[in-house]
DNA sequence: CTGTTCCTGTAGTGATCATTCCAGTAAGGT
DNA sequence: ACCTTACTGGAATGATCACTACAGGAACAG
């Protein structure tokens, strides 16, 4: 009663609907989504889409849902013995993400960069989304240099995550950079300064 | 004969165009910016967009040429009397390029973060006119640290840029970030390590 | 006055948009 | 056996899409 079995494939559809709108999504954004594409290319008719989810931006908040979860898999929790080998983990684990899940920040960015009249929910989902992510990265960064001045290792886990986001964007606009150069020099830049911060006081 | 005079207001009308453009395509993407929109904000009928320029595609190409112009007179030539002040005017340079011109960036990444089958010639422009961009920071940065090695310059100038770039984008998910704090450590993170890069030889 | 160039205004084109209606079907519960 | 729930298929709706055809006006050249 509580627990209700699938009588259609509903499940199914719904993991169909999905990825073919990640999919749509990612080529054209939003406004450039249309439930007809979604439909043909997951093999469903629109009424299905629409039995899924309220409307299209129901639709988008689900996708990027989904996508943090891929996400959130994807960037596995470091464990060096040193923090520097912890950070530089890290790094490399954010590197990867951006490899085999990159269609949360895509996603995510393109709703950013828009300044529509009334915001997207789908755009205040990712928002939120990502500050659930960056709760994780600052306690990490607590535990690197817990005497620094919590400001101030703040406003670097800013600059590291802004770093980041960048890195991100540089890969979409040359596909052949080395993503992993980078996140070195990233990783070794983060903890220099952190670690000056921490001697600081 | 050579150099017409304007018989009607078309050179106005242009502009009116261009500006309706930005507004509309900031607000929503390239799929989302309907020539409907922009005729009505600009006050001119569909027929006079299209005969300033051929098609959509066109008019977006136009657009991030004149932001393009608009973003470089912004940023202007850092001339500090030391290369740690020649830095830091930089990057507060860029910091009010950020605040006074954000359309180019806007429109830019949302181009780039798109995946179409056949790219928008918007899109390529938009790379071509930032490697415009890059190359003056690398001129700078090469001047900065002469002695360098210039692999190893270049890597940290990718990394700047894409600091910077994720700067803009914290920046449209966060506005009441305070960006001059953030682009002051960049600027001294970076002249550190083009420092230690200089010195290493 | 005549012709040319530049630009605007009106009125369309067929295609595609998000969304809805509703009848139909398959499976589960009882 | 029958009712309910979970979905699918197809067709339709009115709005909006990029783009065009074309006639006409304003400014200049001769």
């Amino acid at each position: 009663m509580a627990e209700r079995k699938r009588r259609a494939n509903g499940e199914e559809s719904r993991r169909r609907i999905l990825a073919a709108a990640v999919e749509v999504a990612t080529e054209r954004g939003y406004d450039g989504t249309s439930i007809a594409a979604v439909s043909q290319k997951s093999g469903l008719p629109a009424s299905s889409i629409y039995w899924h989810f309220a409307n299209k931006e129901a639709l988008f908040e689900a996708v990027l849902e989904d996508r943090f979860e891929v996400w959130m898999r994807s960037v596995t929790a470091p464990e060096g013995s040193s923090e520097m080998q912890a950070a530089m983990m890290l790094a490399s684990g954010t590197a990867d993400a951006f490899h085999e899940a990159p269609e949360f920040l895509r996603l995510g960015f393109m709703l950013v960069l828009e300044r529509r009249p009334t915001e997207l929910s789908a755009r205040k989902r990712f928002l939120d989304l990502r500050d659930i992510g960056r709760q994780r990265l600052a306690d990490f960064a607590v535990q690197l240099a817990p005497a620094a001045d919590p400001a101030a290792v703040d406003r670097l886990l800013s600059y590291a995550i802004a770093a980041a986001d960048g890195m991100f964007l540089a890969k979409q606009m040359d596909p052949g950079l080395d993503l992993n150069e980078l996140f070195d020099l990233h990783a070794q830049l983060m903890i220099d300064a952190l670690m000056r911060l921490g001697e600081a006081r």
